[in-house]
DNA sequence: AAACTCACG
DNA sequence: ACGTACGTGAGTTTT
């Protein structure tokens, strides 16, 4: 066996040499705080091993060195007082992962290095000054430029417009952009300091002129020895001459050590062997999923392991195939798995998993689009999509109702943890280690298989990822809220959009020509008042022309400026007679552009908008609208409620619009099971009236509207989980005064009270929150070390089952409404919700039914200990029919 | 892309 | 000592 097997020439070593902390760094501040399901954070890895990966595979390096600081808590430059000041302990959520972090790395086989007393940057200088080997540095830190030599390259990890870019930088590349060789960049640094390594460099030397200098004289042992003789002005060289001392301490400062006593002998950091096992298992406690994938590595079970999906046969693509045999073998097999390729609206490609063979099609072969319908048209038949409202957008264009729908799977990720932004069966899948079961190819379907390797993987994963979601689901005993809600939901909200909203589009131009008009003449007075021209919509300008300029007081800062929201502007409003027109110049500069604008441009040539309805959006379990959201149409002012005059129902149809009363409230309540609050819902009490009489101890009958109003924001405050101060500032009390409140809402509504406590340590206990249908929304934020963060998860553990209950049942409500109006064969139609609200267009004659429709149906969607109330209104348009 | 502002429930 | 209510989407400006 030959000795020297596992050491190489020193001249043929590919040495990477990565700052571990400043990569780590970069990577926890640039991407958002991620967090596994018990709370540990995992960004700062995440992004590392990005990274380290890119590298690999970039580089390819014989050997990885990771270097971490491991500084005393004594500092190293007593000399220099600042240094220590600044240097403050990294956030507890990014020191969490660096454990983590080195032993991932240990599982990749690769070197941790650390020393007591140095930093990462010297460790990397040491080892690529003297290890010989050919050296790649990867750092954040332009400091270690300086590094750079004919066997040394530095890899810049930066980010540019967002996403990560890196750079390497060799001798050229250095001069290029400093126009010095990189051990020069020293000198530059001594004389213009760097603020955030607290480097003070000479007083009044900007980069500027101490490029020019160290370009010019070679260093500052030049510049310093023959300073008089120097071309340069009398101030550049008082103050060089000021600031000798701190030049020459800030070039120590700034120069990377190279003699760290740790070994530089390149043998002692070759690679062991990855440790798949240990791998496998940090990065599945991390859940890593495709990282896993990515490393070739399959999730190690977890504790109880329980095998959730069947191991896969292999598959056969078929892209040319008869279509009416596929249609029979659906049939007998009664199941269709259907992965479709569609931005919602529009279908373009769609593979079927069934049999052992994946059938693909385009959209627009020949017989595709029949195909397709006849498929999705047994009733016996069921069915499995990954997305199933583009099937039943396909199916209700063509008068088709899609029954019998078993299986969504983006549904089921979004039931599962509406934490996640990406619902798609491959993610899915990796989640659950469900691998991609083997594709087989014929030669001439190749091309079709690489074009579409995405969808075809899809639909090979779709029947696992149904099955392992539906047992999941079963088992968080959230099979109900899948099949009774979210899945008959996914058809309603379709033929919702399909529908859509009949809008007057000349009618909304004309208003906005008016608008226009109005604020041409608002933009000169502010102008006058000013005394200048400037751009109203800048805040930053704004700013300044009001609290500069016109010296007005400043009552709010931002984090780059002053505030000059509403709130802001509304206590100024008698300072200045410039701020009510600047009030209402951002009340028609929105109406103009978000709703006259931008609303037109999204009516389609059927005269009516098409709002996408999201079901897998929001956290709570509510749906949101977009392209346009109709969500937020105006109403709580009168100029903007004038929109909804332009929202209208076809020739011949009315607008039917019901809303619930104070569902959350209601819901509220029921869920507290507090006896003073039900009985006055059950009572057909004013909620808001009785409050206040609870609250400020008075006789119903002596409740002043303004007890009333406060009332009600306390109510509001309730829901949301709320706080003396916030309280305080929305009815304009004192913060004691709100606490008040507060502490008497809650000794009267005791159930309330406790509820509230107990939303909370449940979550804690469970890590989740959830509704009374068992939607839950884990709580990570609970666990975290920022108080805010903590408290911000409380806040939502009381208010997410709240919130999320009412969304659950309104959708009840709509899936009873929709079936309905299909049952009784009428040509009534949901076109629109707003949270609490549902609209439908009603032929004239069907009126009635479909207003005693909506009421029954969503006063029934469910049983609560309170009653539930719909508030129902018929009229030609949006304005009219809202009470 | 982020910050600010503002529309809705 | 510090920040301050839940859930959304969109337009505009600034970086």
């Amino acid at each position: 066996m030959d000795l020297f097997a596992n050491t190489k020439a020193v001249i043929d070593i590919r040495l990477l040499l990565i700052d571990g902390n400043s990569i780590i760094n970069r990577a926890f501040y640039g991407i958002k705080l991620l967090t596994t399901k018990d709370g540990k954070y995992t960004n700062g890895i995440f992004g590392f091993l990005n990274i380290l990966l890119s590298l690999l595979d970039s580089i390819k390096p014989d050997a990885v060195v990771a270097a971490f600081d491991l500084k005393a808590p004594t500092f190293r430059h007593d000399m220099y007082e600042g240094y220590k000041a600044h240097r403050k302990g990294m956030p507890p959520e990014l020191a969490e992962q660096l454990p983590v972090l080195k032993d991932i790395i240990r599982a990749f086989g690769y070197k941790v290095v650390e020393k007591e007393g140095f930093e990462a940057d010297d460790i990397i200088g040491t080892l690529a000054y003297n290890s010989g080997a050919e050296c790649y540095v990867a750092t954040g830190d332009r400091d270690s430029l300086q590094l750079v030599s004919d066997k040394v390259k530095v890899v810049l990890a930066t980010t540019k417009a967002g996403s990560p870019v890196s750079t390497i930088y060799d001798e050229a590349k250095v001069f290029e952009e400093y126009s010095v060789t990189p051990e020069k960049l020293i000198d530059i640094k001594a004389l213009m300091g760097d603020a955030s390594d607290n480097i003070p460099g000479v007083a009044g030397i900007g980069q500027k002129t101490a490029c020019d200098l160290v370009a010019k004289y070679g260093s500052i042992e030049e510049i310093y020895s023959k300073i008089d003789e120097l071309e340069i002005s009398p101030s550049v060289k008082a103050k060089l001459i000021n600031g000798k001392d701190s030049a020459f301490l800030s070039y120590k400062l700034g120069t990377i050590e190279k003699n760290v006593p740790i070994s530089c002998d390149i043998n002692d950091y070759l690679p062991e062997k990855r440790n798949d096992e240990r791998l496998a298992g940090i990065l599945t406690s991390l859940e890593m999923y495709k990282m896993l994938d990515r490393l070739g590595l399959k999730a190690v079970s977890l504790p109880e392991p329980e095998k959730i999906a069947e191991p896969l046969e292999s598959l056969r693509l078929e892209a040319e195939f008869d279509s009416e045999e596929l249609i029979n073998k659906v049939k007998s097999q009664k199941a269709l798995y259907l992965n479709l390729d569609s931005n919602t609206v529009t279908i373009s490609r769609y593979c079927v998993n069934c049999g052992g063979v994946l059938y693909f099609k385009r959209i627009e072969d020949e017989g595709a689009e029949d195909l397709l319908i006849k498929l999705l048209s047994d009733t016996d038949t069921e069915k499995h999509f990954n997305f199933s409202k583009a099937a039943h957008y396909f199916a209700l264009q063509r008068g088709v109702s899609i029954k019998n729908v078993k299986s969504d799977a983006q549904l089921a990720g979004y039931l599962i943890n509406p934490n996640v932004s990406d619902y798609s069966v491959n993610t899915i899948a990796a989640e659950h280690s469900i691998p991609i079961p083997e594709i087989v190819v014929s030669e001439n379907q190749q091309e079709i298989y690489n074009a579409n390797l995405g969808l075809i993987e899809s639909a090979a994963l779709l029947p696992a990822v149904c099955q392992a979601t539906g047992k999941i689901l079963s088992k968080l005993g959230q099979a109900e809220l899948y099949t009774d809600i979210e899945l008959p939901l996914s058809k309603v909200l379709a033929s919702m959009e399909l529908v859509g909203f009949e809008v007057d589009k000349s009618g909304i131009e004309l208003f906005g020509i008016d608008i226009s008009n109005k604020l041409n003449d608002i933009t000169q007075r502010i102008y006058s008042f000013a005394g200048e021209e400037f751009n109203i919509n800048s805040p930053k300008q704004l700013g300044e022309v009001l609290f500069e300029k016109l010296r007005l007081p400043v009552k709010k800062k931002t984090k780059t400026g002053y505030s000059t929201n509403a709130e802001v502007l509304e206590s100024l409003r008698f300072e200045h007679p410039i701020i009510p027109e600047i009030l209402e110049y951002r009340t028609l500069a929105k109406l103009k552009s978000t709703y006259c604008d931008s609303l037109v441009k999204e009516i389609r040539e059927d005269g009516r908008i098409h709002s996408t309805l999201n079901q897998t959006e929001t956290r709570t379990g509510r749906i949101s609208s977009t392209d346009p959201n109709l969500q937020n149409i105006p109403v709580k002012q009168d100029i903007g409620r004038e929109l909804r005059r332009f929202f209208k129902a076809k020739e011949g149809f009315v607008l039917v619009d019901a809303d619930y009363s104070q569902i959350e409230l209601r819901v509220l309540a029921h869920m507290a099971d507090d006896k003073n609050m039900i009985e006055a819902f059950n009572e057909g009490q004013d909620i808001h009236a009785i409050t206040a009489s609870q609250v400020f101890k008075m006789p119903l009958d002596m409740v002043t509207p303004l007890m009333r109003s406060r009332a009600k924001a306390v109510n509001f405050g309730i829901v949301y989980g709320i706080g003396a101060f916030s309280l305080s500032q929305d009815i304009g009390v004192s913060i004691q005064e709100a606490d008040r409140y507060i502490k008497a809402y809650l000794s009267h509504y005791s159930g309330v009270a406790n509820f509230m406590k107990r939303a909370v340590e449940t979550a804690k206990e469970q890590g989740f929150a959830s509704t009374i249908f068992n939607r839950r929304r884990y709580l990570p934020e609970l666990k975290s070390s920022n108080a805010n963060l903590r408290a911000f998860g409380e806040r939502v553990a009381m208010n997410m089952p709240i919130q999320g209950t009412a969304a659950d049942i309104i959708k009840l409500a709509m899936i009873k409404v929709y079936d309905r109006f299909e049952k009784e064969n009428m040509k009534s139609r949901l076109i629109m919700q707003v949270h609490d609200e549902l609209i439908v267009e009603s032929p004239e004659e069907e009126k009635e039914k479909a207003a005693e429709i909506l009421k029954t149906e969503m006063e029934n969607a469910v049983k609560l200990k309170v009653k539930l109330i719909a508030d129902v209104n018929t009229g030609k348009t949006w304005y009219d029919a809202k009470g």
